[in-house]
DNA sequence: AAGATTATCAACCGCATAAAT
DNA sequence: TATTTATGCGGTTGATAATCT
């Protein structure tokens, strides 16, 4: 002898909800709570399965859900957590408030998932398809695709640098949005990360501030190979990654970057919180094993995890591999 | 302007697991 | 303990909107 049945399957309705139906449904859990969702369309006078008025109540009428685009911070965790998380968007969810699994899954399945393929990064594990300096370096230059490439890459790099800034505070202070739900993210992974974060320390202090652009070619030359079209990344990559006082610990400042773009800059705690000594890029940008095979490559660097020090300032140096056969237009 | 194509997202489906009997 | 249902999750679908040709 089972429970009894959730519901008679017979004579439900399906589909689209109407505002009557919300409006039952609203009323309802605000007088009673939801209870048993088995029991609730009945109680609700709602021809509807229980499991449809839990999934109306939960992706859509609950009063504490945030409508709206998804900031630029609530991307990079996306990206951050579901590099760690994989698939798992109900954790990834309770860990940003307001948001619901489904809405996540959405929006990574028709954005983020689209834009890391159009950019050679596989989506399944953030590793690259292709290398940085093909697509910087590409002919048909497109500002917004930059501008998107920019944005895409830095949280990309965020994930995987090690640069759990933003996660680790937010893993340190779990929000789930119901006390009822369990944690599915068992502590033994937020133990790993937690590891992680103390791996890779945060930058947090001073006010450090870049070096021109002439200095830092300088610096680095022979390393960058400047495109008049690509000048946007490799400002930011510049400034990002020298400075007179770039010390471990220290906070990057934005000053002297490129008027184009000092939008895209604030706000954004990702970028400022990659920018450590520390960081680790290679793994990134490495070319991926079943590639390479059918390619000749060539060598070049951008910036990467060498930690070097040149004329008394600090380099991020590494070396990626490009991948010459590879028409990276097909995938722009 | 109209039809075709692509993007978006609410809702459903099926499965795994928890829970009730 | 076995059986059956409830619940929650991730994958997928399909209606609609937006964009393109």
């Amino acid at each position: 002898m089972g429970r009894a049945p959730c519901c008679d399957k017979h004579g439900l309705k399906k589909g689209p909800w109407t505002p009557d139906e919300d409006e039952k449904l609203i009323d309802h859990i605000q007088k009673h709570g939801h209870g048993s969702w088995r029991t609730l369309p009945k109680n609700a006078g709602l021809a509807r399965c229980g499991k449809s008025c839990r999934l109306r109540w939960t992706n859509y009428l609950r009063p504490d859900i945030k409508r709206g685009k998804f900031s630029f911070e609530e991307e990079g965790i996306i990206i951050q957590l579901h590099s760690m998380l994989g698939n798992k968007w109900s954790a990834i969810a309770a860990r940003l408030p307001g948001r619901t699994d489904n809405e996540i899954k959405n929006y990574w399945n028709t954005r983020i998932r689209k834009r890391l393929l159009r950019m050679g990064i596989d989506p399944a594990t953030h590793s690259p398809l292709l290398d940085l300096s093909s697509l910087l370096n590409r002919s048909s230059y497109n500002p917004n695709y930059q501008l998107d490439f920019f944005r895409l890459a830095t949280n990309l790099q965020s994930s995987q640098s090690q640069n759990f800034n933003l996660l680790g505070r937010k893993l340190q202070e779990p929000q789930l949005p119901n006390p009822q739900v369990q944690d599915p993210f068992p502590s033994f992974q937020d133990h790993q990360l937690q590891n992680q974060i103390q791996e890779f320390p945060l930058c947090t202090t001073s006010n450090a501030r870049f070096l021109d652009k002439a200095q830092l070619m300088q610096a680095n030359e022979g390393q960058f190979q400047p495109q008049a079209q690509s000048h946007l990344w490799q400002d930011v990559v510049a400034q990002a990654n020298f400075s007179e006082n770039f010390v471990p610990g220290a906070s990057v400042s934005f000053d002297n970057l490129d008027p184009s773009i000092p939008q895209l800059i604030s706000g954004n705690s990702n970028f400022q919180a990659t920018n450590s000594l520390n960081y680790r890029q290679t793994s990134v940008l490495s070319a991926p094993a079943s590639i390479p095979t059918q390619l000749n490559s060539s060598t070049t660097y951008v910036n990467g995890n060498t930690q070097d020090e040149k004329d008394g300032y600090y380099s991020n140096l590494f070396k990626i591999q490009i991948p010459d056969l590879l028409d990276v237009s097909a995938y722009m």
